[in-house]
DNA sequence: CCAAAAGTGTTCAGGCTACACCCATGT
DNA sequence: ACATGGGTGTAGCCTGAACACTTTTGG
């Protein structure tokens, strides 16, 4: 049966703003449109939030649901309440952003030939919606967040090399970036454990792996420490 | 004749955290519910989204509406998804923060004895819902955004000295400044203009008036200029 | 042995911190 | 005259920026 209100309401909906890193650019995961409106467009992941369940919920269960992606960093980014953002009817929608291991992680739109696909950030399709707006909201974000939290981690493997992380970080600000003052001020937090590993990837020296360490970054962060590149 | 959906949806509101500054202490504008649940407990002022007008218009018609407040400093805060936060039905809330200039605006709040009130942040009684949380929230964001952006004059008076601006500072974000260091970084970003004005206000020194100029800022910002405290 | 990325210290300049006294006014 | 906040300069320290060569490996 139907349900009835008083006034008209709003729809809810939320998407998500899919981060990865390759190695050599940053990428966003992007959804093929089965129905319409913009059917056939490329879209942000995310869907109608049930009566039920927490926005946090509704992202995670539309992640895991369209591009198979299960315990990523999730972050609330911000709510787009345009009237007419929607074609159909309004719907308001809160965005999210996740960051995601592209290595590790063998999401669904690597392995078959599914509706769910990485794009450069720098060359997107045209998207369906306002998600370029959405794209563009978690675009700056993303690049403010990565200088005073330590969240580039969340788009590297569990161990990397100083150079990803520098590659990473020159990637996302657009700016290049000194190798040996990187690496001092890095380190310099002791927030990265050195592991008795090295990644051998060609014809040069092999570089020596790091894990970051959460747990110690959390208790720096009760003392008023300040993360800061 | 009553609105009839296949799903049943969730109510979207808005709140607002208004922040005022009287030269002593950080304020908040509070509501008396007259209605229930809640009511005669004191809550953000807020209410619900229609449906032909954006989130911006929801929160500037409220605030107008429940504080007589027009033409204040407003920012969407975060979207506040828990099932179970209003105790009749599932109520998704998006929160703003607004800044006001207390001295200038002459609220509502002031005059009439009305549901609306000015309450120091720091001794705010028992909230409705979760607005505990929400102005918490409210918090941390200013005191963060106060750092590194030049919002603090939208809670000062138009022309201003700098010991009100110093003592602002100090008040939100806790510390002690040095008066000489504090005077030489904020005139140094050349964003003020020194007023030919006094304000005389007691048996001491009169000190010079000030105003911020936006259209310099937003000048200097697109030459990628960092404001920061 | 050559190409390619990894790894490593020092110097300099500019910004931040700490700090103490005189000034203008009202009572 | 005194109490009260307004206003001002300098010296040491520390942090951030610039900068070049050696090491280790694969081919």
């Amino acid at each position: 049966m139907p349900h009835q209100y008083e006034f008209p309401r709003a729809a809810l909906t939320v998407d998500a703003v899919v981060f990865g890193f390759d190695e050599a650019e940053l990428k966003v995961l992007l959804i093929k449109r089965g129905l319409a409106p913009f059917k056939g467009r490329w879209a942000l992941p995310g869907g109608f939030v049930r009566v039920q369940e927490t926005l946090d919920d509704a992202v995670r269960r539309e992640l895991e649901e369209e591009t198979g992606l299960h315990q990523v960093y999730l972050e609330q980014l911000y709510t787009f309440g345009e009237v007419k953002r929607d074609p159909r009817e309004r719907v308001v929608s809160v965005a999210y952003y996740a960051l995601v291991k592209m290595a590790d992680h063998s999401t669904r739109a690597a392995t078959d030939a599914s509706d769910a696909q990485w794009f450069p950030v720098a060359a997107t399709p045209p998207l369906a919606f306002d998600h370029a707006t959405i794209l563009q909201t978690g675009l700056e974000r993303l690049r403010g967040k990565l200088r005073y939290q330590p969240i580039g981690f969340e788009l590297l493997p569990e161990k990397f090399t100083l150079s990803q992380l520098q590659h990473l970080y020159e990637t996302v600000l657009g700016t290049a970036i000194d190798k040996r003052n990187f690496r001092k001020k890095v380190l310099g937090f002791d927030l990265l454990e050195a592991l008795d590993e090295t990644n051998r990837d060609g014809p040069h020296r092999p570089a020596q792996l790091h894990r970051f360490n959460p747990a110690k970054y959390e208790r720096l962060k009760k003392r008023g420490f300040l993360f800061e590149l």
